[in-house]
DNA sequence: AGAAAAATAGCACGATCGGTCGTATTTTCA
DNA sequence: TGAAAATACGACCGATCGTGCTATTTTTCT
């Protein structure tokens, strides 16, 4: 590899790090540059402009996802089991962000929302393909006989995708310890009533 | 009242409407200033920094949020009703909201996870209140009877707002015209694996 | 009406932003 | 090894940021 592309490549790692503690408008060129020890003209040579460098982050993150969150749950037998695998994952995913800043998807949404360009058409795409991920592995447990024929695997993804967002929340803002319980007991009853049949001895108490 | 204060009051509501689309750090006095049609120090004058009029801003807010969603909710009688309205006058405001920018809680909630200060203190209290506020009218449909009594009313509450953002994700970032309808759907199903009986009749289908 | 007080505008400051340019250094490869 | 190409650097640009200071206008009160 070219030495130029591997410092490229060490320089968008650096900027994801970055990205999830203050956005990827509030990254600063000039404060990335310090914080690896280069000159903001070296760095910025290695971009087009700084558009070109948030593009590159969210790739990088959108590959590290996939490695992490997606790829050991298709590893999983079909169906339910590959269900819980990829809600762990995620739920370990936004939970270890949280250390270092938080889930970059997640700021991404709400800094972008309002900001028509390629970022945005970018994470719309993610969002989109992950929530797909999500109804496909649920469309699984459907033909595994797991759950009903008839269910939405589509409103499945939308409700595990919400759980994530509130456990976020409660975990890195509100400082709540209870949140990872709670992320999983609210999973749970997602499941349950999912299935095709509803054991009447399970509730929904703590 | 003096004329100062009316127009400290007008700079706040304006602010507002802009923190929506930008956020409280994105928030630009000279921005402001110039939508506002007065000189930047002018509206300066009216603040002893910055962070007085972010603070300010999101004093404001927690107060239209009681009042447009808290309040006619606790007009309703206890129980399921009073969360149904509450549910709905929450949708309600994340939908409204999403015509200009976005939910300021929801915004600030990823802005300030990692940026300690007073602002931040302000805000994890707001949500503290919030999750507060649905718990106790959850248990009061425990009290009502409609409810388990064995369920958790904080469950409850954290459900319901991972509903509320996930439904926010959907209609403002991914435009999904059934994101509505889906996080209702979720909140049926909600209410439902809380209360004292659970006909068989009803599915997750959609 | 006139004086005291409040509100607003004008201006400038140091800092930081993304980005450009000319030049020096290092890497690459024949 | 020597020359071409890639890479890194410091200086600098125009713009914008929050924030003071000062003068002027407007409101308020006797």
């Amino acid at each position: 590899m070219n030495k130029g592309e591997q410092k490229r490549q060490d320089i968008i790692a650096h900027a994801l790090t970055l990205a999830s503690q203050v956005g990827l408008e509030g990254l600063s060129l000039g404060a990335l540059a310090t914080s690896m020890d280069i000159s903001k003209s070296g760095l910025f040579a290695h971009f087009k402009s700084k558009e070109a460098l948030q593009i590159a982050v969210l790739e990088l993150a959108c590959e590290r996802f996939a490695a992490e969150v997606i790829a050991p749950a298709l590893a999983q037998p079909r169906g339910e089991r590959r269900l819980n695998t990829l809600f762990d994952n995620y739920i370990g995913w936004v939970r270890d962000q949280s250390n270092q800043g938080s889930c970059i998807f997640m700021s991404l949404a709400h800094e972008f929302d309002d900001r028509p360009g390629e970022i945005r058409d970018l994470l719309v795409k993610s969002w989109r393909d992950w929530g797909g991920t999500i109804a496909r592995v649920a469309a699984t447990a459907i033909t595994e006989g797991e759950f009903r024929p008839d269910c939405d695997p589509a409103q499945f993804a939308f409700e595990m995708i919400g759980i994530a967002m509130v456990f976020e929340n409660a975990h890195k803002l509100l400082g709540e310890v209870q949140a990872e319980a709670r992320a999983r007991m609210a999973f749970k009853r997602l499941i349950r009533s999912y299935r095709l049949s509803e054991p009447r001895s399970q509730t929904a108490s703590h």
